[in-house]
DNA sequence: ACACTAATTGCAAATCAATTGCAGTAAGGA
DNA sequence: TCCTTACTGCAATTGATTTGCAATTAGTGT
């Protein structure tokens, strides 16, 4: 199946890492969760599997998994009331983005080529060497904006 | 001066509020500080006004500000080691963005009205109403770069 | 299969930024 | 000047994340 936990596996066996039954765990979690669970949720999921794992276990396994560059983390401000929390996204090659629906808190990946050209003035403006972008875009998405017309008919 | 407190002391007229002492201190953080103060910095400069001054003060009134639309915070990973940190900045009326250095941790604005095509664009293919970007890009800042190169040519 | 060794885990305690309850203080209208 | 109540300081709390350490165990060598 997901060959996050293959990667995995090699990348432990060139550093003299050990695969754990805990970390498969983490690493299904990946696979079972919708896209860019929190740190809470990848716990939550594992404590199904092992109501033993701990949150340590977790965070030390997500750190690692970012360091080995098979996942990365970024910060999106979702959550019901907005507030900010850190989502982690297993890495691919193509950059992508995020749009964060301010009624649910759905997050929806896309791309968008255009940023390369931001990114490129940017450096040729400033001197700076650009590496990485991170854009998030907040709004409602088609649902909630239904529903949203919908309950302002509702209440005149 | 600032009309950062101008602005706030008409908006406490209109709404029962009070202009303190220490807002007064808070407010004036932000024209002396670099700009995008961490909350931690603006209690740092607001001690050396008036050292009774409050940690809690300071995040309500961090708060307050924001809820008033005349401050906006935004979660960018500065700092020495990138970690992320929460930083805060006055509202203003265009849309701008940020470029991190990665060596140093400034944080730069710039405007990107190319933006508004990518926002118009997931809005239009996605059905979502789109109502806030926020993009960051990372980076070495000019200065970090040539004194990257320069430490390279120091130890071959 | 069996033993060995270091990587990894669970647990509990420690951090650390941020929040909250409450009693005392003081802004600003009467 | 008085009075009301918004605001502050303080101390305790929260909640996510980290860390120290003893116990466990994966993966190797035998």
């Amino acid at each position: 199946m997901s060959d996050l936990i293959a990667r995995a596996t090699a990348l432990l066996r060139a550093s003299g890492g050990r695969m754990t039954a805990q970390r498969r765990i983490i690493l299904e979690a990946f696979d079972a969760l919708a896209e860019h669970p929190t740190a809470d949720e990848v716990y939550t999921f594992a404590r199904t599997r092992d109501p033993r794992l701990n949150p340590s276990t977790v965070y030390r396994t997500l750190a690692w998994l970012e360091n080995a560059g098979l996942v990365s983390h970024c910060h999106l401000d979702s959550g019901p009331d907005g507030e900010h929390c850190e989502r982690y996204d297993p890495v691919t090659a193509v950059e992508h983005h995020h749009f964060i629906c301010t009624g649910c808190g759905d997050v929806v990946e896309f791309v968008a080529p255009q940023i390369e050209a931001i990114k490129a003035e940017y450096a040729a403006q400033s001197g700076a060497s650009v590496e990485k972008a991170a854009l998030s875009l907040y709004g409602l998405c088609a649902r909630c904006r239904t529903q949203t017309a919908k309950s302002r008919r509702g209440t005149p």
